[in-house]
Formats: C-alpha cells, structure tokens, sequence
DNA sequence: GATATCTGTATTAATTATAGAACAGGCTTG
DNA sequence: CAAGCCTGTTCTATAATTAATACAGATATC
C-alpha cells in the first residue's frame, strides 16, 4: 500500500467532503466498529495519517474534533487515547443500555413552538392525507427539548378544516392526538415509515447540532375510522439521545423465522403496556 | 472579513462543513419539506446565493450537484426547476410509497461476504452478548444486494463456540438465522434498536455511496430461550432503498392514545402474517 | 539518565474553495 | 423585435485547506 496510488479519492471534491472531515469520518467508524476498546492508544499521528491518505496536519485537524466530542483522549507525548464514553454513546455502537430511560430517569420533556402557519401542503403530504385539490393544511413546526437541549424537530400538518380547532398555545402544550380528541376525531390507526436523513442548516440550528449530521426520521400519517388522514408528522430525532428499540419474540412455529414485536418506541422500552405513540 | 454579518457560521470550519456543500444540504433541505412543487421554479441563482450568503459560483457547485442527483433540472435562459423525482423518492419526504415492497416486486436480493474472521469482540458487543472475557466472536462483514446494487452492509457477531458449525460457504448462502437453527440453538427472543449514523468510508465504499451520507442504522441482539446471545447484528441500510414501515391501530381504551404494532419490516409492509426478521 | 517515540507548534508552499465581477447567449414577455 | 431576466462561462483576487518539513517539549522505555 502505497500513499496515493489506489483509485477512489482524487476529484470528487465539489460539494463532497474535505479531507479532514473524511479523516474524522474514517476515525469516528473505525471507532464505531470497536477497533479500540476504552483506553486504548491510538497508533502514532504519523502512522496514522499514512493510513488514512492525509497528512499529519490534516489528521491533526480530525483528532482535534474528536477530542472536541470527547471521543478520544489526547496525552502530550505519550499519544491518543479512546474516552471511556468513546465506545458507548453516541456512536453508531450499541444503543440498547444508552439513554433511552429518558422519562424513568425523572428527566422532563418540554417543547418550543417555532412556527405555526396555514400554507399549502407539500405534494407528498397532500398525498399522504389524501387532500383534495386546493385544501390547506395547519403546518406547525416545533422542537421537542429533554432538560434543556432539544433532541426532535417535528413537523405537523393538519388539514386546514380540523386545525381551526385550536390555536398555537394549545400546541405549545398539549399533545397533538390530544387535541385531535378534543376536535371529537377519532384516531383508528396510522402507518409510519422510519429512515434517515441528513440534518439540513435549518434543523441543524434548531436541535444545536452542526449541519451534516445524521437524523433518525419518522414520517407518520394517522386515520380516522373512515380511512381519513387527519394528522401528518414528519419527526426529526437526534441519534445519540434518541432511538427505537422493539423486543421481538419467537411466534410460534419453527418454520420460517417469524418475529411478534412485544414493544415499540423510543422512550419507555422494557414494558409491558402497549407503547406510546413517539414525538 | 465582512460581507457576512449575520450571526452563525464565521468559525466552525475545521472538519466542518464546506459552504458548498452547506449550500447543498440547505436547498436540499428546503426541496425535502415540500417548498418547491414538482416543475416549479426556483429563486434566481442571485436570489438564492444572496438567502443562503454564498457567492453564485458557490451556489453553483450546489446545483451541479443537485443537478448531478436528478433533483433539479436547469434550462438555460429560463431557471431552474424542481424535478419530478425531486419530490418523492431519495429525500426526507414520505417514503410509505416508495420501494420497500422490493421483494414483492420481483426482485431478488444477493449476497456478498466481504470478511470473514474470528477477533476478540468490541466492548459493546461482548456487552450484548454477554460473553466471558476472552471469548472471540466469529465476524462477518456482508453486503446485501437488491438487483446489483448494495442496499445495506451487515456485520454479524456470533460467539466462536456456536460459529465453529458452519463455514464462510455457507455464510454467503444461507440466512444467519438458519444456520444457528441447523446447529441446534433456538432463537428465541431479540432486542433491536434503530438508530441513524453517518457513513464513513469503508461503508460508503461498500454501499457504493458517498462517505457523509446518512444511513438507517439497525442493531440486534438474539437470545436463546436460556437469555444467552446467540448473534448479534449491527445493519447498515440506504435510506434510500430501504426503509422500516409499520402500521399501527388503536388499542382499546379511548384514554392513554396507546397504539399496537401490526406489522414491522422494511420489506413487507402491508401484510398480515407476522413480521421476518429484517437484514 | 540516555534514547526513542510521541504530541504540540510553527513555517512554507501548493492546491483548492470562494467571492466578485464581467460578459455571452438563451428564454420570456410585451 | 426589443427589453429584461436567466443561466452558462470566464477571469482575477482573496481566503482556506492541505502537504511537507522541521523542531521543541513531554513521556515512556531501557
């Protein structure tokens, strides 16, 4: 293995990744993948930097922010060290024992209103509803925060017909399938798909984050009996304070490898109950 | 230095974001939650660079890129406009009616061992599994294929006492789960947390994706019915070729608004018989 | 304590990104 | 057709990133 002879990474520029934040994306997976354990060193800058293409400036440049986020642990002439929380939270590692107790653990969730308009939906929320032509939706945006920092960016859209129900302090404090309720409609059942996206400027200003990172990404829409879409939620979530987690047990017979989800969500995931709906 | 007096992003560039490609993350943004309408046109390149505070050339390198993905079509003399994939498929937006019924539209997925190994496991892991120290796993990196193309990159750990009963043949052709039947173990129950990370590297790589790119993230414990782990799993998907749905319906009382799964997988959504484990 | 290794720091030079401006040519509207 | 707005292209100047190198201070090893 030569420095720079293998083909890959020569153009690409122009709206890709510079070489430092590749270097910091490299180390922060070779973290992730539990290459190191806790305390463990690091090879040296110099071997380091051959490894991954850069010079040593630029790696330094990429340790630099990982000691920022308290990845690692650097010791002036002794060498880089893995932080005890490096291999643990906020990583693409294991998640299941990490912070997802958050309403057991006494903490409290609040939420700041952002924007609270009636605008013409999108065409895919125009879809989702099911809206005829023409028909505005409530559009509010707000931020779920835990203790103070904010860890999910929701968007709801209503049809304009049901949200005239309400006014934007209703929203600021009470639960929106809440208020549906009190609007006499009836949520029957909902369809949610679960992805990933990257946090936009906007979002990232919003959950105090920096532009670039990953966001977990529920989109739900919820029925009436009838079949009716009466709420749409487009929910942004911070991964390293929030994630879902299901238990799955065996369902009958052996053939087949079929799975029976026990619990879903993100909040509350060693229980019994039926699981909440998230925001 | 001036020019920009707004408050925000004078500093934080060191491993941060280009402004190129911060002006990329932005209008892509804007374009995910539905501000544009499929063949509409945008702000003039003057407008735009001048709301987002980038120079045009800037600004520019944005819309190659944009251009490049199929999001946006530019017509000289005229403007640019929203494509008609722009809303829709590989963005934020709704995914409940893109492809996740993959399999059911004929489609056949592969797939490719890309290491096979037996390593001391990563503290998360052994945590998962609860191994006793010194126990090695065996690990498996796979990619699975839909069609030719990588959808998601699989890396598997299973304690090497169980591994030992099959070979890397056999990996690369029969489901995990199967093979620790065939060996006599029953799985019994799973925990799975979902989660977002970036993509570094050698993933990209794999995916055939760019590093910096968002990933839907799956980690999964098996246990057997004693509540020892038998395989853990930590999954890697494009959210762009796959995503989790589920319905869920209203479950009994009208107070608490708890809700029941129905169904839960990336690839089965509109189904009554019980979820496969996802890989 | 001597020596090697490592991080921290500084300097220089080459490459790349970005801003700003000017101009050419296509589209649109009247 | 003419005027105005738009994208496409080119140019120059400035700023930032990156590489390469050298050296100082700290730490570990023998």
């Amino acid at each position: 293995m030569d420095s720079a002879a293998d083909g890959g990474n020569e153009r690409s520029f122009r709206a890709g990744l510079s070489r430092t934040r590749g270097a910091y994306l490299a180390l922060r997976d070779r973290i992730a993948r539990g290459e190191f354990r806790p305390g463990e060193r690091f090879p040296g800058e110099p071997t380091l930097a051959a490894e991954l293409g850069v010079s040593r400036v630029t790696l330094r440049h990429a340790l630099d922010r990982l000691e920022a986020e308290g990845l690692v642990e650097r010791r002036m002439g002794s060498g880089t060290y893995l932080s005890a929380r490096g291999a643990g939270s906020p990583l693409v590692a294991d998640l299941a024992n990490v912070l997802t107790h958050l309403v057991e653990m006494g903490k409290r969730t609040s939420v700041k209103l952002l924007s609270f308009t009636y605008v013409a939906p999108s065409p895919d929320i125009a879809t989702a509803l099911q809206l005829p032509e023409g028909e505005r939706v409530q559009r509010s945006e707000r931020v779920r925060l835990i203790d103070g920092t904010p860890f999910s960016y929701l968007v709801t859209s209503v049809p304009e017909s049901i949200g005239i129900g309400w006014s934007e302090v209703d929203l600021a404090k009470k639960p929106l399938l809440e208020l549906l309720e009190r609007a006499g409609l009836v949520a029957d059942h909902a369809r949610q798909t679960i992805s990933a996206a990257l946090a936009g400027p906007e979002v990232a200003r919003a959950l105090g984050i920096e532009p670039g990172s990953a966001l977990l990404s529920l989109t739900r829409t919820v029925f009436d009996p009838h079949g009716r879409g009466i709420e749409h939620l487009q929910a942004l979530y911070r991964p390293d304070l929030y994630s879902f987690q299901m238990d799955l047990v065996r369902a009958g017979h052996r053939e087949g490898r079929r799975w029976r989800p026990v619990a879903v969500d993100g909040l509350k995931p060693h229980d019994d109950r039926p699981p909440e709906a998230a925001e």
